[in-house]
DNA sequence: GAGTTTGAAACT
DNA sequence: CAGTTTCAAACTC
């Protein structure tokens, strides 16, 4: 929609809804006295109007794209009602879904009310379809909207918002709620409807709606298909539900997992009558039932999450994994709904946005610091450190979808990142139910537009997606324990303390796949992690910085060495090596596909990307070294030939056939304040989103494709957030991407990047193809409305300029 | 998987 | 700040 009629939305107070007829309607068929949660709208709830009234933050929220919404269809009155109400202030974004076809919402309650009215609305976005068009059908919807997922239109825009669709069709129509809390969850959703929709469903994505409509795409054309999932596959408690839904009616839809989530979130605490619901109807006693037995069973927090992964990992079957997709929607919107619900103020949408520095679901095993950093600022996830952190694995799932051609974005955030308003401490949550989300895909934003659909990286996706799953524990593979594309620590005496722990050194909390004895590094222990590390904070400030910052800026502009600020104290240092001749990973500057710098102390330093003295090798060279030096790596790089098969694509502008190193100081042109130090200081502004985090995608993208740089947005965003509350990513700053990256010596001696900087990547890199890597915006302040500012360019933005590799 | 090497982190 | 020790990752076998 217009921006005019965003701010229309925005302003229209609450009092126009309720008058409105279909306001009305829905307080007559919610027999049930709507709940108020503050930080979500739980599915289940959304029959009820009241549910939406906190919704108005996240209209006000910036994400929104005024040319997102000009898809929008029409706008219905709900969506001014939603709008109103204070969602959360974590509702980032919301992505329309256009009218799909009935059948197509993930979830969708079936409402046996007599009056029909199709309401799709998006939180952000608030689409909805008018009243006028109730007794439409789906199909009577113009066109659908694109989700960010992974649209090549929504490019644009970052997300991080809440996406709620809300459907009703009252009376024969189902009434669907969509409802993507927002950042990394909702890019879980995307990621996983898209994958699923473009392997799947692939013609119909194309067919009527365009690129924009994969979610749309998705759905079936026949609601009742959507809601059956494979029996096959499917769990008895499923089927049963997803066939009562299909019984009822012919045409209503019940989401099973609507309902599933629902339930869990009534069973708990009030065990509401499902049936009651204006939206609910039908189907769902049973389906409740079965639900709520799944729910009770496992963990509340992790149910979800396991839930999530379970389904990602099934993917056989086209059908099945639609039923999968959605389901991983629904668990999604589940979990957080249960989180809004019971932990309340606790859990902050954004807040399951945090990547991590390291896994990519670990939500929970973001440290606190981090947690409230994140909670602040939802862009900003990845830690700094994580993307020195190199994973093949992650390298794989980011180069496959680099591969795919698509845009990832990712906010690094790094790890402790200063929560720019220290009043959102509130908004911190619980570890328990921070362990429900997933932090990496949270905090990243991870928007992979992808040309090609992107099949491979899906079930990676999902993978790391999803804690539980299974694959989370090949974690140490060859190259020690990052197979799952988390690096995980394997201290022993110190306790994951100290720095020399890699999850604590990157500010989460070691996890499942750690090996660590004695660990302290947990959400137990938190006091003490926190203790800790501002004691390492106060000894240095820089020590949680990430090793290594690049910036494409700083290859970019070369001139301005005043600006450089070292990433981190260590990198301030340089390396020191004495015997790997920096052509190892022993070396910070070779890991993190920098070259060396002054700075550096190294003896005999031969690193590949840039020596201290200002030696470039040439590119034979290098790559005859790297060869030389990494062999091993290759061999775990067989891994991803396919994936890799994109060949590192070096700004041209820069490839003279020499590769700039970046060098730690090269990279930190900015003044930046190193967001790690500021941890314990909240009210700093963030500080910088490096990658976003997740870490797993930015880290081990950043590292793999170390040529890239991305860690820009580091800079770029700490400079930018710094002056203002503005996510740095989302600023305009920087304009990187495009130019490709230039790696400068710190004293900008070096110059020419390598052309195809193939051969020359660190081992790490080899995978790497061409990433877009956008600087998630990350979610700026809500109220702040980012996308006037900064529309958001990911191709712009920080990360998006780094090139990547 | 165990042992060695290495260099950062921590300590003095 | 420099030297030494501790530590865990990286690496080798």
């Amino acid at each position: 929609m217009d921006t005019p009629e965003r701010a229309k939305i925005a302003g229209t107070p609450l009092s126009k809804f309720e008058d409105s007829p279909i306001y009305n309607f829905i307080n007559n068929l919610s027999p049930i006295q709507p709940v108020k949660s503050i930080d979500s709208v739980p599915i289940a709830h959304t029959h009820q109007p009241l549910n939406f009234a906190s919704l108005s933050s996240i209209f006000s929220s910036p994400h929104d794209n005024p040319p997102r919404e000009t898809r929008f269809l029409t706008r219905h009155p709900f969506t001014d009602y939603f709008k109103q109400e204070n969602f959360s202030d974590n509702v980032g974004e919301s992505s329309l879904c256009p009218e799909v076809s009935d059948a197509g919402r993930p979830s969708g309650f079936t409402s046996s009310s007599q009056e029909n009215c199709t309401m799709t609305c998006s939180l952000n976005e608030a689409t909805v379809d008018p009243p006028d068009e109730c007794p439409a059908l789906p199909s009577t919807f113009p066109q659908s909207t694109q989700y960010y997922s992974g649209s090549p239109d929504h490019n644009v825009e970052p997300c991080l918002g809440i996406k709620m669709d809300l459907k009703l069709d009252v009376g024969h129509t189902p009434v669907e709620f969509h409802f993507v809390q927002n950042g990394v969850e909702r890019r879980k959703v995307l990621f996983a409807m898209e994958d699923g929709v473009q392997e799947n469903l692939p013609l119909e994505l194309n067919k009527d709606k365009g690129v924009g409509c994969v979610w749309e795409s998705l759905i079936p054309d026949d609601g009742q298909s959507l809601l059956i999932f494979d029996s096959s596959t499917e769990s008895e408690a499923h089927k049963g539900v997803s066939e009562k839904a299909v019984d009822n009616d012919g045409h209503s839809i019940v989401s099973l997992l609507s309902n599933c989530t629902e339930n869990a979130d009534h069973l708990q605490k009030t065990k509401p009558d499902i049936s009651h619901g204006p939206c609910v109807h039908n189907v769902n006693q049973d389906p409740s039932q079965n639900c709520s037995k799944v729910f009770e069973k496992e963990d509340e927090t992790d149910h979800a999450t396991k839930m999530l992964s379970d389904m990602c990992h099934d993917q056989v079957d086209s059908h099945q994994q639609r039923g999968m997709r959605r389901r991983c929607l629904v668990f999604e919107v589940a979990s957080v709904s249960k989180r809004n619900m019971y932990s309340d103020s606790k859990l902050n949408p954004l807040t399951s946005l945090s990547f991590k520095g390291k896994s990519v679901c670990d939500t929970k095993n973001l440290k606190p610091e981090i947690r409230e950093s994140l909670y602040a600022l939802p862009g900003i996830g990845l830690h700094l450190n994580a993307l020195a952190t190199t994973s093949k694995d992650r390298m794989v799932n980011m180069e496959t979808l680099a591969s795919e051609k698509q845009i990832i974005s990712i906010p690094c955030s790094v790890g402790s990142l200063t929560s720019t308003t220290a009043g959102r401490n509130s908004l911190r949550k619980s570890s328990a139910v921070e362990k429900d989300l997933c932090p990496s895909g949270s905090e990243v934003d991870l928007q992979i537009v992808s040309d090609d659909a992107p099949k491979d990286a899906t079930p990676n996706i999902c993978e790391e997606l999803s804690q539980g799953s299974p694959k989370k524990k090949r974690r140490k593979s060859g190259n020690g324990g990052e197979s799952d594309g988390c690096k995980r620590c394997n201290c022993k005496k110190s306790k994951c303390l100290k720095l020399y722990c890699e999850c604590f050194a990157a500010g989460v909390y070691c996890s499942e796949p750690c090996s660590c004895q004695g660990c302290f590094n947990k959400p137990i222990h938190e006091e003490t992690v926190l203790a800790t590390r501002r004691q390492i904070e106060s000894r240095n400030p820089l020590a949680f910085a990430p090793k290594v910052i690049r910036t494409s800026e700083s290859g970019l502009e070369m001139g301005d060495d005043d600006k450089k600020t070292p990433a981190s104290a260590r990198h301030k240092r340089g390396c020191n090596c004495k015997k790997s001749n920096c052509l190892k990973k022993y070396c910070e500057c070779y890991q993190g596909g920098v070259g060396c710098s002054i700075g550096c102390r190294c003896e005999g330093c031969k690193n590949l990307f840039g020596r201290k003295d200002g030696f470039l090798p040439r590119f034979e060279e290098l790559e005859q070294a790297e060869k030389e030096a990494n062999a091993c790596e290759k061999e775990n790089e067989s891994l991803g030939d396919d994936q890799q098969n994109t060949s590192i694509q070096i700004d041209e502008h820069h490839s003279s056939g020499h590769i700039l190193p970046i060098t730690p100081y090269q990279s930190c042109r900015l003044s930046v304040e190193l967001p790690f130090s500021s941890i314990a200081s909240s009210t700093t502004s963030t500080k910088l989103s490096i990658g976003r985090s997740p870490a797993l995608y930015g880290s081990h993208m950043l590292r793999k494709c170390e040529m890239v740089l991305p860690s820009p947005k580091l800079e770029n965003n700490v400079s930018t957030v710094v002056e203002d509350d503005t996510p740095a990513i989302l600023r305009p700053t920087v304009s990187p991407t495009t130019t490709g990256i230039r790696i400068a010596s710190p004293n900008q001696k070096r110059v020419s990047p390598p052309h195809g900087g193939v051969g020359l990547s660190p081992p790490s890199r080899k995978g790497c193809r061409k990433l877009i890597l956008r600087s998630i915006p990350s979610f700026p302040p809500l109220g702040s409305d980012v996308s006037t500012e900064h529309p958001v360019n990911y191709s712009n933005s920080s990360f998006g300029s780094s090139t990547v590799i």
